[in-house]
DNA sequence: GTGGGACTTGAAGATGTTTTCAATTGGCTA
DNA sequence: TAGCCAATTGAAAACATCTTCAAGTCCCAC
C-alpha cells in the first residue's frame, strides 16, 4: 500500500512552502538556468540555497544537470507552472477582498477587549 | 509597502503542507460541512481537527460560521478546488513516470559506494 | 597535480510546527 | 440555572525545518 494521496500532496505543498524554493520555481518557469543565475535573482547565500535546491531535487520537483562547472536546474514538470499561477488567483483574490487583513479582522471581533 | 508575494505564496504553501489540513479542504470541495462530518470523515481527535481549522481560517482560506449548537466550514474561494486539482495533476504525473522513487534513484546514482 | 571557482554537504544551534490534554466557551433543554 | 454536547483554546513537550559555517567534491586552467 503506497503513501495516502492526501499525505503525497501535503508534502508537495510543504515542499513548496518556502520562500526561496517558490523564488526558484518562478525563475525556472522561463527555462531552465545555472545556478549561478539562480543566486544573482534571489538574496541568499549559496549554501543556503544549495540546501533549498536539494529539498526540491529530493521532492523530484527539478532537476539538475552538470554543464562544465556549471549545473543547469530545470522545473520537472511543466504542471509547476499552472500550479503556480492557480496560487497566484487564489492569493489575488483572497489579498483584494477577503484575505488576510479581513480575515484578522473577523478574527478580532470574536475576542473583543472587556 | 507590503508582504513580497512571493512570501505570501510560500506562507499559503505551507498551510496548505499538512495532511489533515489536505483531507478538510478535499472534503469541502462538494460544499460546507459541520464540523461533526469532518470528523466523520478525518481519522483525528476532536482538539486536533479544531486546531488545524483554525489554521485554515487565519490563513482565510476556509470559514466558520455557528449554526445553532454546531459550526460549519466551507472554503472561501472555489479557486481552491481549482488548485488541489492542478496538485493531483502534478503529483498524478510525479508518481507515475518520474517521481520520488525515481528521484531517489537517480539520488543514489549519484553516492555510489565506493 | 596544484590552485581556484562553482556548487554541495554535514552538522548543530535557533526557530517553528504538531500533538496532546486539561480547561473553556457557547448553546440547547430540562 | 444545572447539565450536557459541540467545538475551541492555551500551554508544554515532542518533533521537524532553517540557517549557518566549515569542510568537501568536481571541474577547468595552469
Amino acid at each position: 500500500m503506497p503513501v495516502p494521496l492526501y499525505q503525497a500532496k501535503a508534502d508537495f505543498f510543504r515542499t513548496l512552502g518556502h520562500p526561496v524554493r517558490i523564488r526558484v520555481l518562478e525563475l525556472l518557469q522561463d527555462g531552465p538556468l545555472p545556478v549561478r543565475d539562480l543566486l544573482a535573482g534571489i538574496e541568499v547565500e549559496a549554501s543556503n540555497l544549495s540546501q533549498q535546491l536539494a529539498v526540491l531535487r529530493r521532492a523530484g520537483i527539478v532537476t539538475s544537470t552538470r554543464e562544465g562547472s556549471t549545473v543547469v536546474y530545470a522545473l520537472s514538470s511543466n504542471d509547476v507552472a499552472d500550479l503556480l499561477r492557480a496560487a497566484r488567483r487564489i492569493l489575488t483574490d483572497m489579498l483584494s477582498g477577503q484575505g488576510e487583513l479581513l480575515a484578522e479582522l473577523r478574527e478580532a471581533e470574536h475576542t473583543r477587549p472587556g
